[in-house]
DNA sequence: CACTGCGATTGACCTGGATCAATACAACCA
DNA sequence: TGGTTGTATTGATCCAGGTCAATCGCAGTG
């Protein structure tokens, strides 16, 4: 329950008012860029559960910024598996993989009734030619989901069930605590079955873990819902289990 | 052993002589703004095996594109987990991830005696404010790393060992024939320590795995070289026994 | 040539987590 | 209130691959 006033922030309609914009593309544009930019973005109906904002293949027309409510990306590969790559709150940016081909290379839904930004990327393309400092914050968050990338890889490859879940809650925490949010009490608002895919496990095996981790103490889970009782506990262990690799 | 001609290429002094400009950044630049990216570039002495380009935490000053060898990029996390991201070959940019904030996340390693064009940075951001079609390639290939990142996370999470070996292969017999190699001999210039870091495997694993494919007739080992004896095959044995998701 | 050292291979064993299956719980509807 | 459906938890079993350890092969070196 955010107070009434943030909420209200949260969905002005230009980005000069919106309390997200230092984590937005916004970021780093002075007043007068910001305002063009301002005029590039419609803020359209809420989307509910489960709408697809674009689809895997699809033309790359728009790209979207989380107003509020959340989202998650899914890839379907040759081979016919579903995975999904991230998980988005508000201030985070879909579609960066469609710049590669003008297609999109994933997939995007809606985890829960929410609302976007849309930004038309013929628009924006034009715009980033004229503005130096937006290409710039383009350019940087790109390559911050690089090397985000790089420390998912980190945490599918090397750490064990418990390490995979831990980093996972410590991750949605910090991410949080940069929207001024709450950072102990972490809604989950995607499915088990999300989540196992997302970190590469069986649902069951997410399930054993957040009991296990509730029993030790370290957490509390209801439902929909995750408190963290015990965060240094809970780093050690999102580190405790991953394995050191071989010495080249 | 490249025929002396196609070394000579490679090694051209230019972009615009260069073999690789069609994978590299000149490709879509037409040749006036082809010659002022020329000017940036810096092609400098041959670099030994095991040296660093740049390290994980360094300043970002130039980015690199190799222009013969290769290198691997690799990131030691928070909790000290030391983890190869990427091989790279004649035509590959390293550095991007740079970006961000302007300091290399991970550090880049020759893993032979190689040769790299080295491209300042500041200058080149210049330039891209100059260009907008050097903008464009530069957003499209972060773009295609984002893109191949997604695929690479898919195989680290769902596939078992003798999928990712198979995975790999392909994938570096597919950049080999992008680059007109004989796709079907890939030389593993890395260690099989390397190889079990990249995949996140033990590297008992990966020589079990390989000898395993030996004796079923898919490839031929020696040392550090690999045969492809039957592609299909392999193709196969890449999405054998990757598992499917649970549905949400 | 013997010696050393590094990397690759192979063998034997054991554990984490996938798999299969049953049960529990909540929301929703008739 | 009971039935139905979707989701989460828990239990029992099994195996891929991690772990430990021995061996091998080759390159360099005194």
């Amino acid at each position: 329950m955010a107070p009434l006033s943030q909420q209200m922030q949260q969905l002005s309609e230009t980005c000069s008012h919106c309390s997200l914009r230092y984590l937005c593309l916004p970021d780093h544009l002075d007043s007068h860029d910001l305002e063009k930019l301002e005029r590039l973005v419609d803020s359209g109906a809420p989307v509910l559960a489960e709408t697809e904002l674009f689809a895997q293949g699809e033309g790359l027309t728009h790209i979207y910024a989380v107003r509020n409510g959340s989202a998650k990306t899914v890839r379907i590969d040759e081979e016919g598996f579903e995975q999904i790559l991230g998980f988005y709150y508000p201030g985070d940016i879909l579609g960066f993989d469609g710049f590669a081909d003008q297609h999109h290379h994933c997939s995007a839904v809606a985890l829960e009734t929410s609302h976007f930004c849309r930004i038309p990327v013929d628009q924006l393309d034009a715009l980033v030619d004229e503005l130096p400092s937006l290409r710039q914050r383009l350019v940087r968050l790109m390559s911050q989901v690089l090397s985000e990338d790089g420390r998912m890889m980190l945490t599918l490859g090397r750490k064990d069930s418990e390490g995979r879940i831990s980093s996972l809650l410590l991750g949605l925490s910090r991410r949080r605590a940069l929207r001024g949010m709450p950072a102990s009490s972490v809604p989950l608002n995607m499915k088990r079955a999300d989540l196992a895919n997302f970190l590469s496990m069986r649902l069951e095996t997410v399930s054993r873990v957040l009991t296990r981790l509730q029993r030790a103490g370290v957490i509390k889970v209801s439902q929909n819902r995750v408190d963290i009782l015990d965060r240094d506990a809970l780093r050690e262990r999102s580190s405790r289990g991953a394995w050191v690799a071989d010495q080249s």
